[in-house]
DNA sequence: CTAGGTGCAAATAATTTGCAGAGGC
DNA sequence: GCCTCTGCAAATTATTTGCACCTAG
């Protein structure tokens, strides 16, 4: 699947004032090729099959080159060399490390770049780039067991796993929104509540086509590991807003406010969280997420400044009795 | 402060088979002596300095040999040469690692390792050693002014962190056993309570007394930065505790019953943290702030126990209607 | 034609090792 | 006396570089 044929343009990449070389084309060719993380070395004797007249420092410089141009991570598993990986299409990640069998394993968590941030934030330290390693013992390795065989690339993964969150924040949405319109009493604001939960629900049907397309990719998928880890998703929003919905006796702008507040926070987490990850599946499936979001919550906002306009006409004494008990 | 006179009993910790050298006890004692991380090179020119006819082989030896005692930790920080930095009395931590002036800084982050646990066991992996690093711009290179001199041991800053966590849970727990004493009927009830408030007032005095009495250690280290982070710390169970006694109309029981549970929590936060930090001065705090909090959670069990006993007595028939609302 | 790109071999840099002699128990 | 420690120099490993030649634009 990600082959050579998913090759970015190189002629793009290539940094100015740098000429074409077969050469370099195909030492970076067959470094895309691979999966997992390569040492120097590797690669050298990779190359070295299909074309024994080229050299060791030639594949190094190349592997430099990549670096600079961004095809191309260098990581140390601090075993004394360094090894690479690709980039492209490959979002950032963490590593678990098997000193038994030196095998590593990817995965990203939101949760820790978040608290990482924060800590960078305290020190007045300007971060750059983070590495997480989590060294010991894989399942592997301690069950004798074999792992589950590769064939799922991170970008597929977390793809997948960025699909359940939009999933499941849809689901907590519907809800939500449902509740909304059976307890709303304004027969408009009943309407638009409607409206947002037949949209969610489309949605919803939406992200599930689309997820289970995805799986089609990889008969697997679905039984892999979690590759992106993360706690803080929205869901928890909406959850909330549809719990609070049912304890108090929540009027008609109460209702509004709540959705609004959800619906910000979704926007606000899926857009950032959506600009932070490198161009992937992932990415793109977050940022679709968060417009979507962004169009619910103008909605929702047009609705409360409306029904706050009407309620103040009919019954404009009121106003002092809301304000007094604010 | 923490100089020769800080060295554990090398003896102890000599591997079996070993001899006693003179050349080696040299090397260990300059470099416990020195503070951050040093590279096998630094290290070879500080000894030569004391004794030109030590070798290089035998710094690497020795560096290895503490390495293996658990004397030394080896650290890569990716510059393609380890550095080592002492593990006597200085608890394991992360980096901030600044690429412009090649400073690094350490911190600890008991959100960011519990988080970095779940990633473990849900991937099945046994973790043994976590590395987190960030790379980038510190605050001393980014606005040219220097930074705060060293001086602080990081043992030091972790003490004074633990103890601000301490001092914080024990406000917080002040505040809710005062609450509880003036919101409980049962006269019983509200001297257990009044005890309890009047043991945390104590408490609180004497980690004051501590903690000003760390300050005296160096003049500067309240105003050094965050070493420990940690946001999950346990004020804010007696927090939320105090919140529930002054929202619902809480009887005497229910108090209790909220008593404990903070104290539960705050018991196992404190051990289980504490219990997962090397030796130093922090996880004292830590192991001795947990009895404290166990001897509460007791003397709390016992008194619900005891209420709940006499409750029954008048009024039986209290029971069914207790069991039909539950 | 000229600035990169490449091969080869030599240089670096960090660390390890073989071996003979020194020293602790 | 035996076994470990140590110094020295050579070896190893990963990576970089100088230089002459090659090739794309």
């Amino acid at each position: 699947m990600a082959t050579a044929s998913a090759i970015p343009d190189l002629d793009r990449l290539r940094p100015a004032g740098t000429k074409r070389s077969s050469k370099r084309d195909l030492i970076v060719n067959v470094f895309l090729r691979q999966e997992g993380h390569l040492s120097a070395d590797d690669l050298v004797a990779l190359i070295k099959r299909e074309d024994h007249r080229i050299s060791r420092a030639t594949v190094y410089r190349t592997l430099q080159w990549m670096v600079e141009a961004g095809i191309a991570r260098k990581v140390d598993f601090g075993e004394g060399r360094f090894r690479f990986e690709h980039s492209y299409r490959h979002p950032r990640h963490f590593h678990l490390i098997c000193k038994t069998c030196n095998r590593s394993y990817e995965f990203l968590s939101s949760d820790i770049e978040a608290l990482v941030e924060e800590v960078a934030a305290a020190r007045g330290f300007q971060a750059r780039q983070s590495v997480v390693q989590i060294y010991g013992t894989c399942e592997a390795c301690r069950t004798g067991r074999e792992p589950a065989e590769e064939g799922a690339t991170s970008e597929l993964l977390f793809a997948r796993d960025a699909l359940r969150i939009a999933i499941a924040t849809e689901r907590s949405g519907l809800e939500f929104y449902t509740r909304a319109a059976r307890i709303t009493k304004d027969p408009r604001g009943k309407r638009i509540f409607h409206e947002l939960a037949e949209e969610e629900k489309h949605h919803l049907g939406t992200l599930e086509g689309r997820y289970r397309k995805l799986l089609e990719q990889d008969p697997q998928l679905e039984s892999r590991p979690t590759f992106l880890f993360f706690k803080g998703a929205a869901n928890g929003l909406f959850a909330a807003g549809a719990d609070q919905l049912r304890r108090d006796g929540v009027d008609d702008l109460e209702a509004l406010r709540i959705g609004i507040r959800c619906e910000r926070g979704s926007h606000r987490f899926f857009k950032r969280y959506g600009e932070r990850f490198e161009d992937s599946e992932g990415k793109q499936i977050f940022l679709e997420f968060a417009e979507e979001e962004r169009q619910h919550l103008e909605m929702l906002i047009r609705e409360y400044r409306l029904l706050q306009k009407r309620q103040r006409k009919p019954a404009p004494a009121r106003r002092r009795a809301a304000a007094r008990s604010a």
